[in-house]
DNA sequence: CCGCTACTGTGCAGATCGATCAGTTGTGAC
DNA sequence: GTCACAACTGATCGATCTGCACAGTAGCGG
């Protein structure tokens, strides 16, 4: 297995941990809180982007805050060589947040969100109706106790040391 | 069922598109691209982030850029009262990206992640040894039918019609 | 030893930010 | 009908940040 990743070293995990703590922060605060140079930290910044681990910064919105409390999670059991018919299916569904296929027989499991319990099964009832679906099973979120995140799996190797720190101050 | 969340109205979801696609992008530039003015977009952003709708920016990290290409469901059936402790020890590992309660007798499902099935399966394993776990059930995620995504859902309903526009312009 | 790459610190012109003000308009209360 | 209120507009101000460029320093490999 290549490794297609590319690596994150000390200064990009921070990078990352601070823009995490303090999104709105520009370049040169961000600067200031690694204790670098602005420039490093936009050349940083442009080559995760060029590289495609950081793929935007979309605003992180809370669905049970706007109205949307009720979370829940299918399996669907899809037919033989439907998956591309499913995909547009789901796809077409605003109340699919996302959804992902995976090992057994055909199996998707795709996360749902909802207004109330009884929109929740109308959007449940309309995916059982699709002719790609065969069986579906359903649980429902009651409540998160991890909430989503990924600096801790990045973070957790602790990274190869930074580059050459060149002109070391003076 | 009290409508806790707050009504989103049409210029809110205008906002939240723009700011998703140009996630970058100022006060000043969303109000050009909204046609509002620039105190307004400042303001309507003030009260989404103040009633919770809005609760960061973070960088949007694509895990199988990073390195970590292998993302896994588990479905684990947990002991009583063991929810707690379980919770702090799904919070302690990295490879866990998220986790939620759900109905049935004391399930949980989490999301974990790994660089490689050798790697997953060790967290696997450590789930498994847990002993808060009864039992656990794990999917390999094949391929992402559906990313992650909130504004279909949030802009399904077609919100109500933005404010009083006041002063028209000319 | 030399070339390459990465990081540092600085400077500048232009754009943006945050705060504030008066003016206009729709809504609901009285 | 009239009034106060809330929301949006358009504008200004100083302070700050951005994008870009430059020369200098330090580690790495040939």
């Amino acid at each position: 297995m290549s490794t297609d990743g590319a690596r994150l070293d000390t200064l990009d995990l921070a990078l990352l941990r601070a823009l995490t703590e303090h999104p709105r922060a520009g370049a040169l605060e961000l600067s200031r809180r690694l204790g670098v140079a602005r420039g490093t930290v936009q050349a940083r910044l442009q080559r995760l982007e060029d590289t495609g681990v950081v793929t935007g910064y979309g605003p992180d919105v809370d669905l049970t805050a706007a109205g949307f409390g009720v979370q829940a999670f299918v399996t669907l059991e899809i037919a033989q060589g439907a998956l591309g018919d499913l995909t547009a299916e789901l796809a077409a569904m605003p109340g699919v947040l996302e959804a992902h296929a995976t090992t057994g027989s055909g199996d998707v499991l795709c996360r749902v969100a909802a207004r109330s319990h009884g929109d929740l099964q109308q959007t449940l009832l309309q995916l059982g109706r699709s002719a790609s679906v065969v069986r579906s099973t359903s649980v429902v979120a009651l409540s998160e106790l991890v909430p989503l995140r990924t600096l801790p799996l990045l973070t957790s190797e602790g990274g190869p040391p930074a580059r050459a720190p060149g002109h070391r101050g003076g």
